[in-house]
DNA sequence: CCGTATCCAACGCGATACTG
DNA sequence: CAGTATCGCGTTGGATACGG
């Protein structure tokens, strides 16, 4: 259990565990630069998630209010996610709490990647010098 | 290993990846509360932590710089940690987060613990063995 | 196309025992 | 006192196969 425990007693607690998973902010980040996605989308933006883990993450996304999951039940179906307020709202704070960061790493020596101009969320585990074959075959696109 | 990689690319999720810990706020929250405290005093007030993760959690925190270790080699050897400035930084920013999550809360209709003043960083996850009481008393700082 | 169900391997954490 | 080493188990996430 340990992180799978329903605490939800601290908001603080309760809205670092929705943003904690491996993916989680590197999602919101798509549908931030690229606006409201399909499910498809999303899952070739991010190489290397599995559709299991990309499910949960958006459902967890939306049952919090983060996004907002539009489903048409056309053949085929369509599903597209988008951001919705709170998404904006997060945003505001998790920019912060990158400023923050990067000055952090500034006074480090360490070099920040770029500024951009907007939070770039989250990235992917780096495959290069992982231990385990993090993630396999690249959907061609 | 997913949530272990090293991304370091992305100073949010850097910083993220730092605060993901299950017990990782609730140690900056006592440290808040308590101020500078010795590594059985933390152990003491994170009901259900072990050495092992408390030590791993600490030694984060310091390479970090969020929190600052001081070790004297006395006999018994007595080793205290309090919080750095980038600690007080990152309360401000993390205080925030809380904030909007309790809105949040509110809006669902979700009673919220309390407002208090201060974030209480985070509660330890209720784990079988040890559900730890959620906060002590008011904000001592 | 958008998922869900299942299996399995990796990892995280707690408990315990031991060292300086 | 302040950790470190080791072990075991529960949880998590990837791969695969299947369903709507």
């Amino acid at each position: 259990m340990a992180r799978t425990a329903a605490v939800t007693e601290c908001p603080m607690d309760w809205v670092l565990r929705i943003l904690m998973g491996p993916w989680t902010t590197y999602i919101l980040w798509v549908l931030l630069r690229s606006g409201p996605s399909r499910f498809g989308e999303i899952k070739r933006q991010v190489p290397g998630i599995s559709a299991k883990v990309l499910t949960e993450r958006l459902r967890m996304l939306e049952s919090t209010g983060i996004v907002d999951r539009r489903y048409e039940a056309t053949i085929p179906p369509r599903v597209t996610y988008s951001l919705t307020r709170r998404g904006e709202e997060l945003r505001l704070v998790l920019n912060q709490l990158n400023e923050l960061a990067r000055q952090w790493r500034a006074a480090d020596g360490k070099a920040v990647p770029a500024k951009e101009d907007e939070v770039r969320i989250a990235p992917p585990p780096a495959g290069g010098s992982a231990p385990a074959p993090m993630h396999a075959a690249e959907p061609a696109e």
